[in-house]
RNA sequence: UGGGGCGUCGUCAAGCGGUAAGACACAGGAUUUUGAUUCCUGCAUUCAGAGGUUCGAUUCCUCUCGCCCCAGCCA
């Protein structure tokens, strides 16, 4: 299991644990968009504190607003929780399901005379509600009575009226340096069908009145939420406390996760999905977690990541790097070894009988032999990597160049004879190597050095792929910054134009044909890789780059 | 310029009056049939700044500076 981080609202917690026997928390997501691992970071505090503490953490769809909201972000959002590794029991929480009892809150608001309905138009009201310096000032329906504000809520509620055309408020303070304390909105007419509710309401309650409660009703004793939230919370604590409920949560606010060379608000995402600068909110170079997983990422690795990072007030743009190499850390421990050659260069082994097709011997994990061996296929021509071989090396190149000796790993020591090139271009088009039958599997009785090893693939028996090799979707750490002055903010311009390169001919060894999505293999020397799971047919196999591997000499060439 | 927050290494982050944890990154070195992994070693005399209280302050007080959020009938 991950490792446990300290952080302020486990203190505030364990202090909290010392008065009560128990805690209940939730996560709230309103389905109006796929999750991305920022909310993983709200799921694993959520689930994380409530299963350390031998509490219960509740899902709760925070579905209020039928206009944005749809049942497949529901299903969506439950299937990536779940393939995060949380469970929540039987029930599955909806605001909607408090929607009765949200109204008989509401009416008992107006019976206290701390709401009333209000007929200013949405522009006036917010002409009346005044600005950040100024204070706000009284609507003129405010001193409706109570009769009154029952008699026209009720007819909202009854469908009389249009859209817009009443809404109803808190009764709280237009003078409130707070502008949420400013007779904040708490329900508006909305005739449209809800994905659960159906036609059955045509007002739909507020977040600030609908949150607090529901809350309240599921007993929730810490309310965790960002840091946009903290204005609000004088307003939670007012609901709560103006209408007495029993049970009144802790609210504690702490800051949203941000991700170098990427971007993290579901506006921001779905600005790339509807205008194809991705293929979809499962794109896998996307923070989603529908994106992570299709790309390989363990829930393992975003687990831990969350742990990781740990949780306070403090803004912040974490180092994707950070990620990557948790994610390094627990595909190095699963995932098995196979050989692939992106960019294939032919080598004719000169001394090898053409016909000849030998099987060798090839661990599926160097430091863990219980994950056995398989048989991979050497035969007279080969491919290798096209950067393994240097015509005019630089020193320090442990790789193939004429004249050299190089190891091709679990199988033998070959020497580079000669270069084949296209007479016209001068393009390099095989090489001619010969090999030491005394070096079979890789070794040699005579201790000779080699420098380097390379990973290769029989030309006869390996199979055709396209690899789509995915990089950071975005070029600059901080993708909302602009170099340009006049183009503040608008992080499309700093998409990385190499995010996604595709490999059409990529050759993979044998055994990769029973490679199934969400099955991550180490390419050898090259990095993570899954098939694609929407993507690739068995006639057509797709491997995505999970994660390059570290690369030491690249660093050194620069 | 009203209100609410936040400022500890390049990036996260512990610390809660007793003399700066840890992780990532980075730099060296060792081992290696992945220039991978693993393994050592180094990496903040200083906690936004300035004053003050104290034997002693990142921790308490005052002021200053910087950054973020709030004027949806969104959440």
């Amino acid at each position: 299991m991950e490792k446990a981080t300290k952080h302020f609202i486990k203190t505030i917690i364990e202090n909290d644990l010392k008065k009560n026997t128990t805690i209940t928390t939730r996560f709230p997501p309103e389905p109006n968009g796929y999750l991305h691992i920022g909310h993983a970071k709200s799921i694993c505090l959520n689930f994380n504190m409530a299963k350390q503490f031998n509490g219960n953490c509740n899902l709760r769809f925070d579905d209020t607003n039928p206009a944005k909201e749809d049942q497949k972000y529901i299903d969506s959002i439950i299937s990536d929780i779940k393939w995060l590794g949380f469970n929540w029991g039987d029930k599955i929480f909806y605001a909607s399901d408090y929607f009765d009892k949200l109204y008989d809150f509401a009416v008992d608001l107006i019976k206290k005379n701390k709401a009333y309905v209000c007929s200013l138009s949405s522009e006036d009201i917010r002409k009346y509600r005044g600005t950040l310096t100024e204070s706000g000032k009284n609507s003129p329906y405010r001193e409706r009575t109570i009769k009154e504000n029952l008699d026209l809520f009720s007819k909202m509620k009854n469908g009389d009226f249009i859209d817009g055309a009443h809404v109803l408020r808190a009764k709280i303070d237009m003078k409130s340096p707070n502008i949420n304390m400013r007779d904040p909105v708490i329900y508006r007419i909305k005739k449209m069908s809800h994905p659960r509710t159906k036609d059955k309401w045509c007002i739909y309650p507020m977040y600030d009145f609908t949150h607090c409660i529901s809350d309240s009703l599921e007993n929730i004793t810490h309310s965790l939420c960002t840091l946009e939230f903290e204005d609000h919370r004088p307003l939670y604590d007012w609901f709560l406390e103006t209408l007495k409920t029993l049970c009144h949560p802790k609210q504690i606010e702490f800051a949203r996760m941000n991700l170098t060379f990427t971007v993290m608000s579901k506006r921001k995402l779905q600005k790339l999905v509807n205008n194809n600068y991705v293929t979809s909110w499962d794109d896998p170079r996307l923070p989603t977690i529908a994106g992570l997983r299709r790309r390989g990422y363990t829930s393992f690795a975003i687990r831990n990541f969350c742990e990781t990072i740990g949780v306070s007030k403090k803004e912040s743009r974490i180092d994707m790097e950070l990620l990557e190499t948790l994610l390094k850390d627990d595909l190095n421990e699963k995932a098995p070894r196979a050989m692939a050659v992106l960019n294939p260069l032919k080598i004719v082994i000169e001394n090898w009988d053409k016909n000849k097709i030998q099987q060798l011997d090839a661990f599926n994990h160097p430091q863990k032999k219980e994950m056995g061996t398989r048989k991979i296929t050497f035969s007279k021509e080969i491919f290798i990597e096209k950067n393994d071989f240097m015509e005019d090396p630089p020193n320090k190149f442990f790789r193939l160049a004429p004249k050299k000796e190089i190891r091709l790993k679990y199988a033998y020591y070959i020497t580079c004879k000669k270069v084949i090139k296209d007479e016209k271009t001068g393009e390099i088009k095989k090489l001619i190597c010969t090999y030491d039958p005394k070096t079979k599997g890789g070794t040699s009785k005579d201790k000779r050095k080699v420098k380097g090893t390379l990973h290769w693939v029989s030309a006869n028996d390996c199979i055709n792929a396209e690899v789509r090799v995915y990089d950071r979707l975005f070029s600059m750490e901080n993708p909302e910054t602009s170099n340009s002055e006049n183009l503040k903010n608008n992080f499309i311009e700093n998409i990385n134009p190499n995010s996604l390169k595709i490999i059409k001919n990529a050759k993979l060894e044998k055994s990769l044909l029973n490679a199934v999505p969400e099955k991550v293999f180490q390419f050898e020397r090259l990095g993570y890789f899954c098939v694609d799971s929407k993507d690739s047919k068995p006639d057509n196999l797709i491997f995505n780059r999970t994660v390059p591997l570290r690369d030491t000499w690249a660093k050194i060439k620069k």
